[in-house]
DNA sequence: GTATTATTGCAAAACAGTCGCATTAGTTGG
DNA sequence: CCAACTAATGCGACTGTTTTGCAATAATAC
């Protein structure tokens, strides 16, 4: 679990997290923290994250990697399984509700899937 | 379409996906190239080939970009919804026939999914 | 063959992410 | 409350992948 000292700059990103209605990359956090955090911190914090289950990551566009707090997930068995939509247009990330059905292999075996939907959002669509 | 005049360069990449059984990144093309490429140059072909729908990419693990011949799709309507299987201990990326299913969303419009199966393949399970 | 210009190689840069290390600051025990 | 311990931080340097500017090269059209 990693020890986890009661910080400033982890609160400063769960908060933002939490206020976000979307999937953030370190760059966005970084710039929507009301206070200047270091970018190695910020990625130090999100390895700690993730590896505590409080958020998951996957890639999208531009070789970027986002974050998002995990909901349906328990401590023991995490399955990331839903998809994420980005837009093409706004580069704007978000968690669905989905959950992908994961196909079973042959000649392989699978322990995780990253479905990453591409397309227009809402807004971008008008 | 852009031009495409027929070079060595050329050659040699699309002959490389043509004998290779797996998906390529820019890095591992070069290697298997029988004849000195630069990288920029691979990096070129590859963005060609993809605008001309010869090859298409997806992002694998490690923030890297991976290619291969398209072969479903046609000129006009790309759907490249098959999945892809990376192999988390040796890496190798294999395009598999298995088509996913791409979900309907009300507020957005999919254009494109890109699905990552991870885990193990049959040579290093064993 | 010559002119045109797409393609290439090279070096430098952009970009996300990582790492080593000295400093700072939570936390624990007295 | 204070001191000791050490996790967390900031900074700078450094990966590794991908992009770009530019001059040299080579494929194509006439």
């Amino acid at each position: 679990m990693g020890v986890h000292r009661k910080t400033r700059n982890l609160e400063l990103v769960l908060d933002a997290f939490r206020n976000a209605q979307e999937a953030l990359s370190a760059q966005l956090l970084m710039e929507r923290l009301p206070a200047d955090v270091n970018l190695s911190t910020i990625y130090r914090l999100l390895d700690r994250l993730e590896d505590d289950g409080v958020v998951h990551s996957f890639l999208a566009s531009e070789n970027v990697k986002f974050y998002a707090l995990c909901k349906e997930c328990t401590q023991s068995g995490h399955v990331h399984s839903h998809a994420h939509f980005q837009c093409t247009s706004c580069s704007q990330v978000v968690c669905l509700e989905q959950q992908v059905a994961v196909p079973t292999l042959n000649q392989y075996r699978v322990d995780e899937a990253q479905v990453l939907l591409k397309g227009q959002c809402a807004t971008c669509m008008r």
